[in-house]
DNA sequence: GAAGTCAAAAGTGTATACACTTTAGAATGA
DNA sequence: TCATTCTAAAGTGTATACACTTTTGACTTC
């Protein structure tokens, strides 16, 4: 429980960066609140400490306890859990509470599937369609994940390598697609942590550099082909075979 | 006001039929509860609500109103209003509370974009993959289509068409895309309202029959134009044209 | 009669209260 | 020693209370 709690206060500073980071993506999220309500904030908060690994799979989320995290009452903070809950990074069981969920072997798949087929037919607009200045805008991006995996920087790497995927559905101009491929990414993120993947944050940002290159080559064909094999990479390091199921998860005693 | 409370009343014994449908095609949503919870239940009722075309887009959702309609308490009904919000059914401004939403002609078209991009592909699959006795099922539920069609029930017809796209993805086994089309799918029923489509449902009803067909031929090319031809009628029969924006919404006074 | 003003009504935002459920741990018994 | 039972602590689910904001409509003023 200390844990925790530990994890999540420096979310609020974590959160406050990605704010910054899209308000330097200008225009994007038309519909935002300038001034987000403090549910939104709860939310974002564990959503970062999810997608950051401070909060790992399984743990209790105790609604008093995040309250007297964030001050506030436990009506806030259920309100966050909620949504948390529609967006799958924790599960809601009656009267159990919450915890950050354990996406199965089978729910990895689809997300994985989701994503290939969505990020396969961004990435080849994308190829066309951007203009030069976003494309700029990407290598500004690849810098500083360059500059966080350097740095060993653990939290920010992966949220910044995890970033890029939405950084270029949005800058397609398509709110909707952008929003829902986010959710896929934030959850593939809990699913690399639950796999224990022996990803290499180097590697992923290799594959990102050469599919920006491959874009600003107007090589759709390219782009297409190595943003398949960086999700096919991405999900092969995952231990996805049936006969190998997370230990952890598996042993963890089942209540009832 | 009492059109509202009105309008929201038989929504429950609509999503009890919503529910047995479900059931109906069986395994589904794995992760489903058999007994949705109090604030599921309010959730859906006011969804079906807004899909059927009970609830019209600008309708304020008083919170006290909608919990004596169910005989809760508001902290419930604010939960499955934030849910809803999530979801873009409905907009939650601060203090000024919850209406049903007015989704602009950007968002429109991006909701339309994203069902093309990820129904072309399901269609694909299904025309390859589904099962003879999946088809079979199908059938039925063109059936069920074609009843509410035949005896005008505008609510249902409107539900079923909108729920055999649904339908569709959730036989290829892809849950997580399945849900994402359902929220793509419900929104669209919002649009067509807004911009009030002159859609006819006999000719949707045809166009899915014509696409049922193609997949019991095995013919993926087929499909694939057929499910094109279908999105792109939808969208054209909207008048999207920003010359002609919708009048109710253009005059409605802009308080602030 | 139109525009402006102000107070009451309605509504939202958050905290707190309380009943009920689950969990954990001590006490009991074999 | 281990399993069982019981009880207190912790936690969730829902309702209610109350402060604050927005809306409404009557009243004033020009």
């Amino acid at each position: 429980m200390p844990a925790s709690t530990a994890a999540l206060k420096p979310a609020r500073t974590a959160a406050a960066r990605a704010d910054a980071n899209a308000n330097a993506n200008a225009n994007a999220n038309a519909s935002a609140n300038a001034k987000a309500t403090a549910t939104q904030r709860i939310a974002a908060s564990i959503t970062t400490a999810i997608v950051e690994r401070r909060l790992m799979p399984g743990t209790r989320l105790a609604e008093q306890k995040i309250a007297d995290v964030f001050k506030v009452s436990r009506t806030l903070v259920r309100q966050a859990l909620n949504q948390l809950s529609r967006d799958k990074l924790i599960t809601l069981e009656p009267a159990r509470g919450a915890r950050v969920a354990e996406p199965g072997i089978e729910e990895a798949r689809q997300v994985f599937a989701a994503r290939n087929l969505i990020e396969l037919a961004l990435i080849k607009r994308a190829a066309t369609e951007l203009l030069p200045a976003q494309i700029t805008e990407l290598r500004a991006h690849l810098r500083a994940q360059s500059v966080a995996v350097r740095n060993i920087d653990v939290p920010g790497r992966t949220r910044l390598l995890a970033d890029f995927h939405v950084v270029v559905a949005r800058m397609l101009g398509n709110e909707v697609l952008a929003a829902m491929l986010g959710d896929l990414v934030s959850r593939s993120a809990l699913i690399s942590l639950m796999y224990q993947s022996s990803l290499s944050a180097e590697r992923s940002f290799d594959e990102h550099v050469a599919i920006v290159d491959a874009i600003e080559k107007r090589d759709p064909r390219a782009a297409v082909r190595l943003m398949q094999a960086h999700l096919r990479n991405v999900e092969r390091n995952l231990q996805l075979d049936p006969r190998a199921p997370d230990l952890e998860a598996a042993l963890r005693p089942r209540p009832l």
